[in-house]
DNA sequence: TTTTTTTTCCATCAATTGATGGAAACACTT
DNA sequence: AAGTGTTTCCATCAATTGATGGAAAAAAAA
């Protein structure tokens, strides 16, 4: 038998799906603590304890939402490493980016949920985490920093959380940076590849 | 006459200043609307009312605080461009990473409180940005990338927004990279700064 | 249609939040 | 000591929040 979250994703049209899409947008503008079952509820147009019945509380659907998250996020690293593969490295590199930065700048709240993990304290929360360490491995293997994933050299991990956190905050911060490099939507998306792609060449050629 | 921040910064014992004290520390831990003024009452030692009797509302607290935030950036930047002045290129990376990181890990909620302000929308607070734009000029000044602040190309502040943007991400969330890297906080810091520099080096020498 | 199950909403709760009025305590001047 | 202004705290408010019970409505089964 499905999970209830596997059954929200097999129907994007029920309730449980529609509810779980309007959390991921508002909890990836507002964060946690600022986003209301109120506000979730009124964008999904329903009543608060429509909302209740279907997920429970407030963090059980948090949870859920991050679980997917991370599924969703994990199957792009996948798409990455295939497409990537037996390429050569500037290839490998153009390829991972371009896909990345695509897929975030088509889903930014996914960069804002992102974040907004880092400043959960360790332990504290039973809130399931983004997965970054495996996918920073399977980058680096994918790249050919390394021959396996147990064995990745801490300085590979290093620039890949660089790169890859460089990323999340020119999307994430798009609204503060863009008046800073006076530059419309769409040259922001070039200007962020570019220099992207400028500071891995180095970092991963070497 | 001295206005009321002027007046917390002189006397660092007075309410005031230890009211901003806490106010900084909290806010920066936990974001502006999951610190209540009772929390910060609560660190301080004092009586929720003794706090709104000195800062007024919640909003001008956060406000008088970020101000603060600054002019105390401002003048890590100003250190930075005095003691970069005249030394070759390699030198300045170094300098300006070496001060600049280490103020970074000296006060973390620093770079939390800039990276909460990335999340807000633009125009729809009232709260006085941390005025990244004009600092990102000043370093391209200093590390020779543009003649004058009025004409940085906007490649050269996006790298240079890269590269502090990634700063403030592994400092901001040394709890959730330090595991992935495993190594503990002196080592951390390491890994930090040669990644950073690292990074830097090809983006401003080319 | 009738019965049963599932879904939705209204009303409401207790806890927390930002905020204030007013009394008490304190400090300072005369 | 008496008076004056400042600072602190207690008690309380209205609004918001997460959450629930139960009635009504809708859907499914009989």
């Amino acid at each position: 038998m499905p999970s209830p979250l596997e059954k929200a994703r097999q129907d994007p049209d029920s309730m449980k799906a529609r509810i779980l899409a309007s959390a991921r947008r508002l909890f990836g503008e507002y964060g946690y603590s600022s986003t209301t079952t109120r506000m979730i509820a009124g964008d999904v147009g329903i009543d608060i304890s429509t909302l209740y019945y279907h997920w429970g509380e407030k963090l059980d659907l948090y949870e859920a939402l991050i679980t997917d998250l991370n599924d969703e996020i994990l199957l792009k690293f996948e798409e990455v490493e295939q497409r990537a593969r037996g390429k050569s490295l500037s290839e490998r590199l153009d390829i991972s980016i371009d896909i990345l930065t695509d897929y975030l700048f088509k889903h930014p709240e996914v960069s804002n949920l992102i974040l907004f993990g880092y400043f959960n304290k360790a332990g504290t929360d039973s809130v399931p985490d983004i997965k970054i360490g495996d996918y920073t491995s399977g980058i680096a293997v994918a790249m050919d920093l390394a021959k396996d994933k147990a064995h990745v050299p801490v300085q590979a991990k290093a620039r890949i959380l660089a790169v890859w956190n460089c990323v999340l905050n020119f999307i994430s911060g798009e609204n503060f940076f863009r008046p800073i490099l006076n530059v419309d939507h769409s040259n922001y998306q070039k200007v962020v590849k570019e220099t992207v792609k400028f500071m891995m060449v180095p970092a991963f050629t070497k």
